[in-house]
DNA sequence: CACAATACTGTATAACATACAGTATTGTCA
DNA sequence: TGACAATACTGTATGTTATACAGTATTGTG
């Protein structure tokens, strides 16, 4: 494996779960897809549609995301909202993150100082 | 899907990649497999031994660890440690966290107190 | 001596991001 | 008006990786 196809392969392994979490946030408001590229982009987490579509309807069928065609505008849209076990599942992720976050902190810092191992 | 289940496995993508930082961060001085559940463990993160062993191996096949085995002691251990690239990688992936981090820190603040939308 | 602790190997499975390949319709501009 | 871009979505296949499962062997302890 090239060197920065390995590099891709950790890297996005380390923000797995981020784009999950981001996408429950971000539908606590209804929201459609093409929209939710250009949000998410926005905050700086690039992410195309052949990954986001199938993510919304996978956590639909996991009854996180609920979704309903809007044929008010120029076209039609799809949108999706979270359901209340969805906004629960966000705020519980939300928790872990600051966990894991606090985990890494502190390893990071102690161990990239060179710190003595125990 | 059961809730638990779906929650632990969401969660698990939440931290998928940090397990591997963490192992590139302690494998700076060499150290064996059982040893290193343990200091994980101390660290937060726990992780079970059909888990890292294999990860110590892929890590290792990919060139970011090299292992050498010591037989000095009551019983033979195989002691991983971080190779040159291991060590570049490991601090890439370390801003990229540091990143990521930043973007979903703004993110959760942003949206969990109910920011307005765009 | 039986069992726990120490230390590791190997294979299969589940889950998910994303690559790939589209589809359809509206909007823009020459 | 027609060609192309933008908008908006569906569907399938592939690659990667955590971890479940099932061991193995040896030392240490009561």
């Amino acid at each position: 494996m090239g060197d920065k196809r390995l590099t891709n392969n950790l890297i996005q392994e380390l923000k797995r779960g981020t784009l999950t979490l981001s996408v429950l946030l971000m539908s606590g408001q209804p929201t459609y897809g093409y929209s939710l590229v250009t949000e998410l982009q926005d905050a700086g987490i690039d992410v195309e549609q052949n990954t986001l579509y199938p993510l919304l309807r996978r956590l639909e069928s996991q009854g996180l995301l609920q979704s309903s065609w809007d044929m008010g505008d120029s076209r039609p849209r799809k949108y999706y909202s979270v359901t209340d076990i969805g906004r629960k599942t966000a705020v519980l992720l939300g928790e872990e993150w600051r966990r894991i976050n606090k985990v890494m902190s502190e390893l990071m810092s102690g161990l990239m100082n060179g710190e003595e191992r125990k």
